[in-house]
Order: C-alpha cells, then sequence, then structure tokens
DNA sequence: CTTGAGCGGTTCGAATTTGAACTAGGCTGG
DNA sequence: CCAGCCTAGTTCAAATTCGAACCGCTCAAG
C-alpha cells in the first residue's frame, strides 16, 4: 500500500487532465457550434454507432457510464429538443429504447466537425501513432477489466 | 476533418472511460473510507504537496481544472469541515490561501491507502512498465500544450 | 493623483447529477 | 397460480456544478 512512484503518479494525474481538460473544451466547443453538452453529443454519437439507431436506456447509461437517473434526464431533454424519441419495446414493457431521429443525426454531424477537430488537435496529433496504440491498448485492457468485474452496471444507478 | 481512424477513436474512448470508471469507483470508495468525494481528495492532495501545504484559490482552481466558482464551493465544505483553513494573503488583500489543517492532513493519509490501491489494481498493475512510461510522456505532452494555449484559466469560471 | 482595465474571489440562480425510494413488469420455485 | 425477488425506468429532494454578475483591490497609463 505504498505510495505511487514518481512515473505511476505522473501517468494518473495526466490521464485525468487530459481528460479534465479535452472534456471542459469540448463542452465549450459542442455548446457553441450545436448547442450540445459533451454528454449529450456522446449519446448521440453512441445512438448513431448503434444498429437502428437506438439502444436500451440501460445499455446507453452503461455505455457512457453515467447513473440511470442522469440518463432519464438527458434522454428527456434530448426528447424535448427533438433529437431522440422514446419507442416502448414490444417484448418487455418495462424497457425504454432511445431512437435517434433525424433531427438527432444532423445536429450530431453538425457538431462532429468540431468534435473530431478538437480530439485531433488536442490528443491524437501530439501522440507519435506508437504512442496513440500504446495508449489504445493499453487503456482498452484496463476498460475491459474494469467492466467485467463490474457488470458495467451495479452501483451506477 | 474527416473520421478518426478506429485507432484513434479506441484511444480517445479507453481514456473517456477509463478516467470514467475509475472517477466512479474512487468517488464510492473514498466517500465510504474517509467520506471525501473525489473532487476533495485531490484537492487535499495538492495542497499536501505544495510547500507550506497552502495554495492560492486561483491555482488550485487550476490544478485540479474546476472553475472558480466551484472551488469556491468545495472549499467551502471542507472548511466547514476543519480540513481547510482559509488564510489571507498579507501582500495581496484580494487573494486567499487555502491551507491544509492538520485534520485534512489526517483525513487525507487516511484516505490515501485506498486511493493508492485503486490506481494500482485498475491501472498501474493492467499496465506494463514500459506502456506506463508512454502514456506518462505521451499525455503528459497533451497536457502541458493544453495548458500553455489556455493558460490554465481563462474560460474556467 | 485618478481613471480604467484587469485580477481574485465570492455570490446567485439555473442546470445538472446523484442516490434513494418508488412503480411496474418479469421470472422462478413451490 | 402465487409469493418473493429481480429488473428497467422514473421521480424526487438534496448536493454539486456552471456561468454570469458582482465587489473590492491592484496596477499601469495619462
Amino acid at each position: 500500500m505504498g505510495r505511487l512512484s514518481t512515473e505511476e503518479q505522473r501517468a494518473w494525474t495526466a490521464l485525468r487532465t487530459t481528460y479534465a481538460l479535452l472534456h471542459q473544451r469540448m463542452d465549450q466547443q459542442l455548446k457553441r457550434d450545436a448547442g450540445l453538452s459533451h454528454l449529450q453529443y456522446e449519446i448521440l454519437a453512441r445512438l448513431a454507432a448503434a444498429p437502428e439507431r437506438e439502444l436500451r436506456m440501460a445499455e446507453l447509461a452503461c455505455a457512457i457510464a453515467a447513473s440511470k437517473s442522469g440518463l432519464t434526464y438527458q434522454i428527456g431533454q434530448l426528447e424535448r429538443a427533438g433529437l431522440v424519441q422514446r419507442r416502448a419495446c414490444p417484448s418487455d414493457v418495462r424497457a425504454v429504447y432511445a431512437v435517434l431521429t433525424e433531427d438527432g443525426a444532423s445536429r450530431l454531424s453538425l457538431a462532429g466537425a468540431g468534435y473530431v477537430g478538437l480530439v485531433r488537435e488536442l490528443l491524437v496529433d501530439v501522440l507519435s501513432p506508437e504512442q496513440l496504440r500504446v495508449l489504445a491498448e493499453g487503456l482498452g485492457e484496463a476498460n475491459r477489466r474494469m467492466q467485467d468485474f463490474e457488470d458495467c452496471d451495479g452501483s451506477l444507478g
């Protein structure tokens, strides 16, 4: 249980602050460009990538690491804005699908350029391809373990 | 302005979710162990590492990537809990120092073991030393650039 | 000196987030 | 079939967060 080595500390701190700064920048830019928060953008992006452009609430909550109630709130906002629709599931009355609307898709692509630009400018272009590869692999593995252990839900709601 | 390559996307997504999951876990564990939020822990940790165990509000806000008002709130909480004290700056009446108290220091060390354990278990031990080094270097550089560009304050509050 | 711009923090209201109930449906053993 | 437990989402109040407006102070230019 000793302290972290300098290198270990640097790695963790860098991870933390990189994410924090990037997140902050994205929030500002997305809000300016398309009136979306970073979280909302991620939600729309997940939906866009999903088959039929729809996902169950729980899957979505898990994917974006938000609490159940937090997602309910955000989907509410997005629905009011017409970017998403709720759809009941025929086989299970309890379940709800969030579906990306046409408007949602175009809003997403409106925001997309700026978002991608930011990821490039502040992350991708700063790293060598090799560094990027290592990062994707290493953190990908860390992720997998956490999700496995936690079953991607548990206390999240 | 094209899309991100699969690898680029993987890297960014992994960064995002790794941080999110780690943050969530920390929040829970710290709350349980010592009644601190992750943010509060970071604040105390920064103070502990600073000379004289004190920092100006603005420096602190910058260090933890919080908004000015957000920090005011959290320092308020920590002060009520007796873990931190505000101290005026003799040379500049406007400035305020946040000082770690003895209680703050012991609370911090109380929480420290669990915190470090989590960082080890979920991040450090999952990566090879080489991966860790690359991560620290790469993200460290990304960080430096963002902070430079933004002068570590700007629109943060 | 004396504006006037800018800094450092705080305050305030609105938006978001959280966790703990709660509502309802499903699902399994008896 | 039925009780008891689990699951999916929502609701609600409380805690946190954000941004804009604000206050008092500093500092450099005139």
